[in-house]
DNA sequence: ATGAAAGCGCTAACAA
DNA sequence: TTGTTAGCGCTTTCAT
């Protein structure tokens, strides 16, 4: 069933037929009546590749991500593609792991695709290595680019994010107003958002006078799922390596529950001698005994705005380039503030 | 740039030049050769839509599942999606909610789309009742539908599942023969799966000749991130409502979370006085201490399978219309078999 | 081994 | 208000 038969059937020209279906006013109703009720009768869909064709898009946005299966990029692809749909574009998915080379091979397939726009979701899109960022400046050139929680200065490249630099440095001052004199900062990331976090942590300790030292950042280099990885982790940093703290920031949640748990093992009290904050505020806050006290970065916020701004920049609209949020700290258990 | 600008520039026609681009035998090792060159040398892609027009397929997957945003589901989407791209199609994702009308809705918005075949993933899409499936069928007629975690039969309809009766049932056996006299199951689906694991349950005691109280069967009505609510739903059950059990059985890792915590809050040893079974041995099982024992349904497995039917049944090769995987409880603190 | 040309189904510019 | 028609870029016969 085509436009054509559609056409015959009503008695009319198919360019009318594509008037109704694409809403033109200049159909007199009658007419418009008479060609609706032959496309429900048939069922007729236009064919979307034709019409891709013709207007050399088929309403459809690709969302790159490293890892789908990772509980925060799976929210925000969970709500990123909801809004598009509400908007009428669809969303083709491509998780690209966390290596280089396919970063650059995904968002070439999704460009030979013709998709609307890329979205890129997390911060792993961006290097510190301008050379490493090219890719995004040249994908950029043939569609507009959207970063979720990433910040990147580059024409038709548009940034949603969250203030993780100030989220983190305030979580940390609140520890420290509440006594804790020896923070351990817990991460694993040197993505771009994860600088920012190690950053105001940092910041938190020069603001309130407090020494750093180095041996108090760990980055933890394990699977992001490796919970009990963390757990011995820490054991070994403090019983081998002798470094004491009463307080652990970290960068994602399964660090904290890793916390959490060699807190537990060695019967160390939370948050009577160990003060815990996670990172996310995810499902992982609410796993343990107390609940953990976690950095909400209001994702879900975060994923409407991206979208608003991209239909904003899709239909021309005058758009903001970067859109920042401020997070806050949920105070749950394993803190006392 | 287009097929006509790459044939110009090589002197050869488009239809040379499609060969070449679509490898086809009859080309000139040395025909091949420049036309190749000239391609490369202006990055030349050809357009998807117009490939698409012809031959009525872009290579795409529609994949639809509920909440991209669950733990279970995403992982699902994220071996899926990695393996059709390995196997050169795209995947289109759609979140449908867990409502019938948006369902069918996200279905059609696929078809619409041509996309070469729909996997639904998760047991939400086959109901009970049959005309509820109705769309199943109809869209069947279309193209080939894969069902993950489900079991229907119809034509063009392929299933890859995992034996949830049998997998529950021999959990549920092992925690008998280590002694357990009162199971309490605690579920929060009827999907297809949910009834499998609760017919399971039920049948390791009957085989087992211990007689099933009804009140030993509990529904979680809450949202699946509400980890809370469970342990204050198992309070409720033993508080107010008497109800003793020295093990519980569950149908998903967020409900062994409750429990662990319900336990955890009263003072309840686990495993001692308490064992804990959750199920698909999801990261969450590795967020107590102890961790939870919990039910692996090999989701991986079932994943590369189905992508592997598929392909399978897109290529006209002889596939088989169901695969079954058997599960497997992995043993972990939360009990003592 | 290669080329010419007929679609594929739709949109949009132009004519009437 | 409606119809005619030229693309859109590719695949695929059918000739050569």
């Amino acid at each position: 069933m085509t436009i054509y038969d559609i056409s015959k059937k009503a008695g009319v020209s198919i360019a009318t037929v594509s008037r109704v279906l694409n809403g033109s006013a200049n159909v007199k109703p009658r007419t418009r009546k008479k060609v609706m009720d032959i496309i429900e009768q048939y069922g007729y869909k236009p064919n979307a590749f034709a019409r891709g064709l013709g207007l050399n898009s088929m309403k459809t946005i690709g969302i790159l991500c490293a890892d789908a299966s990772d509980l925060y990029l799976a929210k925000a692809i969970y709500y990123i593609e909801q809004s598009l749909r509400e908007n009428g574009y669809h969303s083709v998915l491509c998780c690209t792991g966390y290596e280089m080379e396919s970063r650059k091979e995904s968002l070439n397939l999704l460009l030979s695709q013709h998709v609307d726009s890329v979205v890129m979701v997390g911060s792993h899109f961006i290097m510190n290595n301008p050379e490493d960022n090219q890719y995004v400046n040249d994908a950029a050139a043939s569609v507009p680019i959207m970063l979720l929680n990433a910040d990147y200065d580059c024409p038709n490249v548009y940034c949603t994010l969250c203030d993780d630099y100030k989220a983190t440095q305030d979580a940390t001052e609140k520890l420290i107003a509440a006594g804790c004199k020896k923070i351990l900062y817990l991460y694993n990331s040197n993505s771009y958002s994860g600088q920012k976090k190690l950053a105001g942590f940092q910041n938190a300790l020069l603001t309130k006078d407090i020494p750093l030292k180095k041996e108090m950042l760990q980055c933890f280099h394990g699977n992001h799922e490796d919970i009990d990885g963390v757990k011995n982790f820490l054991n070994d940093l403090h019983d081998n390596k002798g470094i004491e703290f009463d307080a652990i920031v970290t960068s994602e949640d399964f660090l904290a529950v890793g916390a959490m748990k060699y807190a537990r093992a060695n019967k160390i009290s939370v948050p009577k001698s160990l003060q815990i904050v996670g990172y996310n505020n995810s499902i992982l806050a609410h796993c343990s005994e107390p609940a953990i006290s976690s950095i909400d970065n209001r994702l879900e916020d975060m994923c409407l705005q991206l979208v608003k701004t991209l239909i904003g920049v899709l239909t021309s609209t005058e758009t903001p380039q970067k859109t920042i949020f401020s997070g806050e700290l949920i105070e749950r258990g394993s803190t006392k503030l």
